[in-house]
DNA sequence: GCAAAAGTGTTCGGAGTACACCCATGC
DNA sequence: GCATGGGTGTACTCCGAACACTTTTGC
């Protein structure tokens, strides 16, 4: 076998995929680049791994620094490997996407947030390098987990109505489902618990406060909406 | 902006996990290595991404030097960047996972075949390197694939019965499944064609031999075996 | 009391499950 | 004709879908 260190390497970059959930809208958020390639364009906020990071910690590295956000919901998405991907030279980028509540953060405080911004996944502007490719498939992922595991309690308050959880299902899968029946699975599933307060400050019934049932385990989940 | 090429980067490495049905067995393709580290230990077959190559001609590459394979099924399964899961230093492993029909290669024809050897996936031996977290996680995704995706057709022979594919799920998912309400599934959802033919040779009824049906679109299946 | 939204219950149909029965083949 | 395994059909059950009613709140 030839000595390690004498292959050489493509680079290796980490691109993150934000989603944020606010205000009956599903976002995601971007970066407009102030360097060439792509310059004055959008793309995902993203950066190179060092070599003594583990993709977490780029991750980490990366929702800090550029956008002031910690402990927020990580999970990889896939690697990208076009050669062609990246004007500069060859870059491999694993992407990660994460679910954060955007109430929790100010983005205007991080280092390039002048940049940084919320667009709702249906209005997204041209993106920058395959940026695109890693969105949709973001996207598609997203859609296809809230089904089977309950993502929905990273993008809302610790404390949630069930016309809310609700509301966030329509607007991630883009259906309308029946709120009775929605009610019910969700119940059933036990995945949530009555706190026995209410939501104040409507004009009309006010809600129930529920919260994530955390001792459950999280599998054997299926929310089988058609 | 730094220069681009400034940066250190780790290596990068593909790792494959070729499944292989013969037989009522699903099995795995170990190599056993014959250098450090992990020296006369099984492992995954893998080898070093080169600068100009996409993932699927490092994929491609390791099949046909390493086994003699070609045309198989891949799809990617997870990138690994645990900082000490190579003992030579920092690679990251990006893993794919195939889908072969054993019967249709003659591992022992490869350049490193002597070490190649199917293991059935309920015996494996220790593996090197992160490896086995890779094949779990394989496993792991091929079951759950196969209730969505209509994998088995990789496994088998172009023509197949009726009971053949029905042991294939079984085998893969590890459970039993009435006979009679997964053939009307499978024929419901069209995924296979009666050719007319029947698989003859056997002591009992002759079983009709089917096709899979490549014009059906791929989605919106789901098999729902409990 | 009225409108609007939230909580609760009921009916219906289809899909999944658990079965039994018949057919073809080689001995 | 007999054993074995493959092809076909049927009743039951449960869950999801569709839908109506009651309750709470602010005006």
């Amino acid at each position: 076998m030839k000595a390690f260190s004498s292959y050489q390497n493509p680079a290796l970059a980490i691109d993150l995929v934000v989603f944020g959930y606010h205000e009956k809208t599903l976002s995601v958020l971007l970066l407009n680049r102030k360097e060439a390639p792509f310059k004055d364009q959008w793309t995902l906020p993203g950066a190179f791994l060092q070599m003594e990071e583990s993709f977490l910690q780029t991750c980490s590295r990366i929702l800090q620094t550029k956008l002031g956000m910690d402990n927020v919901y990580l999970e990889q998405l896939y690697s990208f490997d076009d050669p062609a991907r990246d004007p500069r030279g060859r870059v491999i980028s694993v992407t990660y996407y994460a679910l954060v509540n955007p109430s929790k953060f100010q983005i205007v405080a991080g280092q390039m947030a002048n940049d940084a911004q919320w667009f709702n996944v249906q209005e997204t502007p041209a993106l920058g390098f395959d940026h695109q490719d890693i969105f949709d498939k973001a996207l598609q992922r997203l859609k296809a987990k809230i089904l089977y595991f309950p993502v929905g309690f990273q993008l809302l308050d610790e404390l949630f109505t069930m016309p809310e959880l609700h509301e966030l299902y329509e607007c991630i899968l883009g259906i309308s489902i029946d709120r009775r029946n929605f009610r019910r699975k969700i119940l059933d599933a036990e995945y949530i618990i009555n706190t026995g307060a209410k939501r104040e400050g409507s004009q009309n019934r006010h809600p129930d406060l529920y919260k994530f049932n955390k001792q459950l385990k999280q599998n054997n989940f299926q929310l089988n909406i058609s």
